[in-house]
DNA sequence: CCAGACGTTGTT
DNA sequence: GTCTGG
DNA sequence: CCAGACGTTGTT
DNA sequence: GTCTGG
């Protein structure tokens, strides 16, 4: 699965990567802690101009047939599976919305189960973050959803994305069986087309090559969404190994 | 995804 | 909107 | 036909 | 256990 992504790079970088129309209207700091409901930039074809939009969005559908905010709480919607992708309340929008959503990393957790700790007796499993990349290029793309909702008390619209996931590649494997589809720059406007007349990008949607990848343990202060900054990309120097005890 | 809260009434 | 269950 | 759901991951 | 917030 994944529930939580770095983007770092800046507003030059990911307008010259994504080739966008011109650059984003908001503001775009480093964020190397991005969690599901806050909003995020995604990139999506204006319908009218086919011109490439940054535009926010809240991460987790909340699907135009929802009723209200709260049906849509308690059930996730951050991740979309690649093996569903064509049924119920993704195929609409696999078929007509599909969005590039712009990261530099993400993180996934290996849970260790606490009879498999050393030290004094615990009952809870610790999590163990660890960051994936790309070696190639420091800025990447996940292959998402959108969708708008309106709200039907305000009248506000709501726009948000999911994630899709597929099954894990060899370097993701040890400690997951999901990993976020990964699209290639030259797969970008099949990706993002609207026009309905390509057939649908079903083909896309595989693990992204290990080989291209890396991976490294992050800093466990990732665990709670509210920290942030540099210093969570890696595990801090002066950390005890797994298993290791202190005297 | 993980962390952390999770309740009510009345009074100020 | 679209699919499933009754 | 109408009514009602429509999701993912991890863990056991 | 389950839901909410980030």
């Amino acid at each position: 699965m994944c529930g939580r992504y770095i983007r770092r790079s800046d507003k030059q970088r990911i307008t010259e990567h994504f080739r966008l129309h011109g650059e984003p209207p908001f503001p775009l700091p480093p964020d190397f802690n991005i969690a599901p409901t806050t909003f995020q930039p995604v990139i999506r074809l204006q319908r009218d101009t086919h011109e490439r939009e940054a535009l926010l969005m809240r991460w987790g559908i909340v699907p135009f047939t929802a009723k209200s905010l709260d049906e849509y709480k308690g059930i996730s919607t951050i991740n979309a599976r690649a093996e569903s992708i064509q049924s119920g309340i993704w195929k609409r929008l696999f078929e007509r919305q599909r969005c590039l959503i712009p990261a530099d990393g993400f993180y996934e957790w290996d849970t260790i189960l606490p009879s498999r700790l050393s030290g004094p007796k615990s009952t809870k499993p610790r999590k163990k973050p660890m960051r994936f990349w790309l070696k190639n290029d420091p800025v990447f793309a996940f292959a998402g959803l959108w969708d708008a909702w309106r709200n039907p008390d305000t009248g506000e619209w709501l726009q948000s994305f999911a994630i899709i996931t597929t099954e894990a590649n060899d370097l993701l494997a040890s400690i997951h069986t999901r990993m976020p589809v990964i699209l290639h720059p030259r797969d970008y406007a099949r990706w993002i087309d609207r026009s309905g007349d390509s057939p649908l990008p079903l083909d896309l949607l595989k693990p992204f090559d290990a080989a291209e990848m890396q991976a490294a343990e992050a800093n466990p202060k990732v665990n709670n969404a509210r920290n942030n900054g540099e210093e969570l990309l890696d595990k801090p120097d002066d950390e005890p190994e797994e298993g290791q005890m202190l005297f």
